[in-house]
DNA sequence: CATGAATGAGAGTTCATTCAT
DNA sequence: CATGAATGAACTCTCATTCAT
């Protein structure tokens, strides 16, 4: 291992040339959201995301050939990890609805709370008019699980029967704005309280009629 | 004498110099919100919505002193229309509870339905860095019967004891994804599953322990 | 005289077509000489000029067809008046050079000394690009006068037999910039000081070969 | 490993990124210079700027933030090659004092007349508003050297015993009108014509009382 | 691959001038 | 004549993108 690790490097450093440097594409991805979430759309300029980067401009267009292939990809990547959080193999336990129902909320809602910059970022590009359109068709495949779990919940009498994207709006919707007042006016959240906050999604998912 | 200077009083008000048009405003206001729309903050230009106004760039200028002010004053036109809504007095039913929140909530509900355009620029503009500090505290104090109208239903015992800015959060957040969902995906909605919504964030919100 | 007076006020205000108001020019001009001083030509604004001389803008255009006009007829109006505090017929000594050319250059220099705006503007305007050649000439014509003045100092022996221009030169040039170290530095002058300035200017000028 | 790190030091040495080009900013201040005698401060346009320089117009906001900044940039050049030329050490003439006041004003002079636009240039600028306020007193730092010559000459009771301000007024006054007239009126001047000259302003600064 | 100076189209804004009132 | 809102050409400045090094 230690060998090949050497000769790696050895290659990488002189010999060959250079391949694109995947630590960079980390930093300009840093570097991106930092400045989107300070800035907004309007406001984010190549020239900046580069210094924060540490970066020239043009190394910039050797990653990306656009800022707006740059900010979906930001995107795309950010999207990612929401959805592989709320659908984390973790959270199922087998057996038991709600407690598979808690463990994703609390997935969720505990990546939002630590990292509410992404959340408000992915909500925001939704609707900025610079996504791309198959990414959008993606998080949909993506997010079919999600459906599925719920409409397993719906016929097992648990949730209330109603369009599923409904529901899933429901859900995520009061917890981007729970998120978000928590970030604006600096609110700490008790364990008790957040659990109150899971309480409020499963009633208002439940069956009640 | 007196009679010559009514004359000339008269002739003054008939000979009127040219006034600020107030309708030009409204014109200004409808132009930019249907481009913000469109674009987003990241491609408004002042000349597309003085186009769109029928208007001569320079004169956006006499009523705006920059792109940034005219955006602020759309979104705070905007914000207080959709805070009349919600605090509208005919959604006070004297004596009950359940029907004044129902009756709010659908106003407000089916405002974010007609207009989903002001709802979504609305949300936007609080996290695009760009608007005017002032104008969040005073949303605050306008919001205060709707803080008030939350804490009656929490002493009543019928609310859930929680941090009010929580419960306010879980309803709005709900609605607005609610509405963004059905037009994204250009969902129509009957009366029936209105009221199960409804009956979502009321169930949400209820006490249950 | 009463009368009259009277009479021409009633038409003024009622019956006949209003006249060119003169006091209107004279407030456009001092307020375009102020903000000229302040500003430059590059900083001179319509508005302000109507706002300093409380009319509206577009009154400015009844008195004048263009910006280039008005500053033009303010140029002509100050040269004039230079032109006229330099060639005062109280000036002459009839009979005593000397006493002549001192109460010429007394004359220029306070005027200038109390004016000195007008004599920074008046230097600028010449070489501001703007000027109308029509008026350089009629300068010209206007100052000959001094010309011969000179030239009869030059005759007798008591000037340097140089070229007019030249001796012109020396003797204005050296006040206006002497006024101008007094203006920027706030230097206060007594009476034997400014006979000294004579005596150089004197001095400068006199045969000495 | 020498050796290798030698071989990439000599590519990066090779490769060298392009880097801020000097006879850019000389090309710049030509053409600025050029247009401000041609247009003064009001016409001058940085597009136009750009073009004599042959450059694009965002080029030159790498040089210069702003129009002003360019403008005080030349304002600031061309002042210190004027108080270089009227300090230069060749016009010291070691125990002979008339000979160094008269070697130092044909300097001078000699450089105002061959580029009298940016005599004028430089005067007019002082009264143009733009000036930056540190340039000012720096100036008169540099100029110590000229008031402490104006002052050996008072000791020694060859010149005028006046505040030395006017008498530097005096003469720099002269020399820049007689310039002027001689640039405004196409005037050939003779050397003897130019001796003359000098003769006047050594006139005027004489002790005569 | 990396650099960052150079580019120039295009954005926001100004302001001399006009014209309906 | 007087007004000042309206106009739009023209200006300054920005910034995504390119390209010589």
């Amino acid at each position: 291992m230690k060998y090949l690790y050497f000769c790696v490097e050895t290659n990488y450093t002189v010999v060959m040339p250079k391949v694109k440097d995947e630590k960079k594409v980390t930093d300009i991805h840093k570097a991106a959201m930092k400045l989107l979430i300070q800035t907004g759309f309007a406001g984010l300029k190549m020239a900046d995301v580069a210094k924060e980067a540490n970066i020239a401009t043009g190394t910039l267009y050797i990653y990306y050939k656009s800022k707006e292939a740059l900010v979906n990809d930001v995107y795309e990547h950010t999207r990612k990890e929401m959805v592989s959080v709320l659908l984390d193999s973790k959270n199922a336990v087998s057996g038991d609805f709600y407690k598979t129902f808690a463990s994703m909320w609390l997935s969720y809602f505990n990546y939002c709370l630590r990292y509410p910059e992404k959340m408000i970022f992915v909500e925001q590009f939704v609707y900025s008019g610079l996504i791309d359109s198959t990414i959008i068709d993606e998080t949909e495949k993506e997010l079919k699980p999600l459906n599925q779990f719920i409409e397993f919940g719906q016929e097992k009498g648990i949730f209330k029967p109603l369009n599923v994207e409904l529901l899933k709006a429901q859900m995520q919707g009061a917890v981007h704005d729970i998120i978000k007042v928590i970030h604006k006016k600096n609110i700490e959240l008790s364990d008790t309280e957040i659990l109150q906050c899971l309480g409020m999604s499963w009633d208002a998912m439940k069956r009640t009629f």
